[in-house]
DNA sequence: CTGAAAGCGCTTACAG
DNA sequence: CTGAAAGCGCTTACAG
């Protein structure tokens, strides 16, 4: 209850507290000798620093703030956990703000909220990442913050991604390595700029590997379960079915092979579907879901970082970018198509 | 950036800082014609208190922390969502804590956490709801918290909690009502008391509808999807199948859906599954999941308030407890049995 | 290399 | 009903 202070510390190790401060902040200007029994006390007597009393004195708050809205279940905690860490490792504590963007009153709400606590540094997750009104407080709060995976405006401010063309690209070639050549294609919501990047990955990779982009085998989808369903009945209607079918989400995905399980088509061996995000469910699903795991946790830890450690400038002094990278995760749902083309024997030349 | 105080208020209310503090907290003694003063000039200004500086001066922090370790995805955005909704109703902030129980000195982190940001209540969730040492350090900090569905030491701590006992009860009766007579059941992991309750709310809603509880119908699972396959193989092996299967969590009824799926049993159609949790998974899963939806969100919404209101003590001195209301979730995977019973056409007797 | 003073923005305890 | 003073536990700016 009666807790340690600098005072305690100072009286202990016989110095002021401003040299207490000195050891403990790190900086220059103090005889290795007193450093040496101001942190002997510290230690002693289990010192911690009162993080309010630091935060109204000083410059930092030792606080980054995370802002959510409607964070899909799981999405949150992988988030949360990578910025948690890196928090910790720091000694940062992360305090969660719920962003309510559907509200009239959005700026005012964040802006009180800023100005009740103060923090060093906001890590904003879709789709707050792309919301302009927020942006504008935080900035003019001078709050630092990061983007993670942002669409718009990207030059505006610091923020860390994954490369979706690039992951889309490999996770069709995965498809064509295992002899599929006929392979289908969910969109991801049209708003959404990853949705774009995700589609040029895959017509990418087909056209590498000289095989057709054809539009009857590309369906639009908004990444929800339904819009999932929906495309899968349009893709898998006629005579001549695709051999797989990506879909640029797991959900999805998920709704894919629920449609295919209902017309009869088994998963795998009939038709093989993969997704992109690496969902809980992905994992549990029957077949689980081949996909593409993108690292959210190493991105906000990325954000984490570079807002505690001020690098959210690059060296031409533009808002610093982080990439990182993603991984194909290959479960059960994907498998060489069931009657192979004989042209699939043969190893296929890459472009 | 250059904020406001409430030395500003004060100066346009034309009052001491001592009364807008008074009006802010809503205190006595101040004249109506006065507090209308200080809420308009608080309203132009736009004054928001500085959370450190409260916190530095006075008893409250408005800060409560919410304690996780190894949080499963979905759950910990679960309940999240709750406590936060609460918190920003009341004007308190959260704080995400993990805490690393397998860490030889969680003890130690955990106090010299608790000495860093002062919090003014905190939340344990499953698996730190039960852990002792953690108890013993919050206590011995003078930080109230509540426990959201612990299993040990009910006496210590207040909690809040759902009926697992009757939620089982509940959803063994569904299926009974859907026809069935023989219902298979996954006991959860040994060491959480909820497996427990969850089984005897089983076992009693068989004896209710004088139905046999058989022990060949019985299999332990310990709550992972793999241990619901063993279960499962274990359960369907004989010649005469169940027509139903209990699970006491849905990673777990997944593993036996999985199984009736190799085995060519159709679910619902030929064994009805049902499972326990409503984690984010069962939504999707084809067929998807008939579940009991535990109130996470509304547990750790009514935890926080507990704190908030300091309502931690019931009016016998003793810890609060609050206990919600779970829900059925009635999806796919149940269905009346495919060869029903010659007396399954007349209503059953409830005991 | 070290320290005394002031101050961050509030609340507490007390006086009137 | 209202206010002047002290103080929460630190860091800042300055002096030596």
């Amino acid at each position: 209850m009666a807790s340690v202070t600098i005072d305690d510390v100072a009286r202990l190790a016989n110095v002021s507290i401003k040299t207490v401060s000195r050891v403990l902040n790190r900086e220059p200007n103090v005889r290795p000798e007193t450093r040496q029994r101001v942190l002997a006390a510290a230690l002693e007597l289990r010192y911690r620093p009162n993080i309010n009393a630091r935060s109204l004195a000083g410059a930092r708050s030792y606080l980054l703030g995370i802002f959510f809205d409607n964070p899909s279940p799981g999405y949150i905690g992988d988030v949360q956990l990578g910025a948690i860490a890196k928090c910790r490792a720091e000694s940062y504590h992360l305090m969660v703000e719920p962003v309510d963007l559907a509200h009239p009153n959005v700026a005012e709400e964040v802006s009180a909220m800023l100005a009740t606590v103060r923090m060093d540094g906001v890590i904003l997750t879709p789709p707050v990442t792309d919301h302009r009104a927020v942006m504008d407080v935080l900035d003019a709060a001078g709050t630092p913050f990061v983007r993670i995976a942002p669409d718009l405006d990207l030059e505006r401010a610091p923020y860390v991604y994954m490369d979706d063309r690039r992951a889309a690209f490999e996770m069709t070639e995965h498809l064509i390595g295992l002899g599929h050549r006929d392979i289908a294609f969910v969109r991801g919501h049209p708003e959404h700029g990853a949705s774009h990047h995700r589609f040029e990955g895959y017509e990418a990779a087909l056209k590498a590997h000289r095989l057709d982009v054809r539009a009857d085998r590309i369906a639009q989808g908004y990444f929800s379960f339904r819009s999932g369903i929906d495309a899968a009945e349009k893709l898998l209607a006629g005579p001549v079915k695709p051999t797989a079918v990506f879909a640029s989400n797991d959900d999805m995905a998920l709704g894919v092979i629920s449609v295919a399980n209902q017309m009869g088509l088994s998963v795998p061996s009939m038709l093989s579907v993969v997704g992109f995000d690496d969902a809980p469910t992905a994992r549990f699903v029957w077949p689980s879901l081949t996909t593409v795991r993108q690292p959210m946790s190493d991105l906000a830890a990325a954000a984490a970082d570079m807002l505690i450690t001020r690098a959210t400038a690059g060296e031409d002094g533009r808002p610093a970018r982080r990439m990182l990278d993603f991984q194909i995760i290959v479960r059960e749902s994907s498998a060489p198509p069931a009657v192979a083309d004989p042209g699939v024997e043969k190893p296929l030349q890459g472009a």
